[in-house]
DNA sequence: TATAATAGCTCTAGTCACTATAGCTTCAAG
DNA sequence: CTTGAAGCTATAGTGACTAGAGCTATTATA
């Protein structure tokens, strides 16, 4: 039996965050003590754990919710947590190319040599889009 | 003399998004027509390409706020233009290099073979964090 | 000039995934 | 038995918008 901050310290999910997912219907609302504190057993670290780790990968929690149902029923055939997972990462590798652009776009920017701002390229190029490399 | 729509249509800004950045004191509450509509001038237009460009490129109203402060004030140095955007590269490339991290991982758990979510690769990964290859 | 369609107005509430605060109660250690 | 940490609920705030309701103004056409 833990108690919500043992839960929160093993999980690594703050206690709020906890009592968010709670309120949201992502962990069920758990068992209380006698005088009304939530107390959890391993099977809801488990899952917490399991949120957590597609979290820390970048997964919105309807899609954490709709995998954690594929998980529950074993005889439902995984094509639907392959397809969550191939969007997920063609959404990463979207957001990477976009960032490398912007990174390229920030580069050819910055280390501004102008002393007053009338020079100053940085304020320059964000004044002016017909500067860039690329269009956005 | 443009009105809302047109400006919007100008600058690639939303009308509801302008009315926005006009309530949070991003840009000066606009002239008004006699039946109360905003209307704008080359100036506002200026100023409206010039934070659409930086929030293109990713940076907070909060800095844009501050670009837009050195700007105007045409005596003052422009090293905080270039701090702001400094900042905002390593913050760029801090994105990248997590979301890469994140794209190997993602591609390392793809293509599900199970038939079965108790084989389930996908899944698996996500419920043991040991199978990583980076700490997340 | 009349009318109808389009555009504009304000205000409120919703989005996502939390985070912070206030004011209270329960628990565990000494 | 006391004290301090941890827990409870409920509400509001974050960033950067977006959506909707219910109204008014402008503009294009008949």
């Amino acid at each position: 039996m833990l108690s919500i901050g043992n839960l929160s310290k093993t999980s690594g999910v703050k206690v709020p965050t906890i009592r968010y997912y709670e309120k949201i219907g992502l962990i069920a609302p758990a068992d209380r003590s006698q005088g009304n504190q939530r107390r959890y057993e391993a099977d809801d670290l488990k899952r917490l754990i399991f949120i957590k780790h597609a979290r820390d990968l970048g997964f919105h929690l309807d899609d954490i919710k709709s995998l954690l149902t594929l998980k529950e029923d074993t005889s439902c055939p995984c094509s639907g947590a392959d397809e969550i997972l191939t969007r997920h990462l063609s959404d990463v590798r979207n957001r990477i190319s976009r960032l490398q652009r912007l990174e390229a776009e920030l580069e050819r920017m910055s280390h501004c040599e102008g002393e007053c701002v009338a020079e100053c390229s940085v304020i320059e190029s964000l004044a002016d889009h017909s500067h860039c490399l690329y269009e956005h």
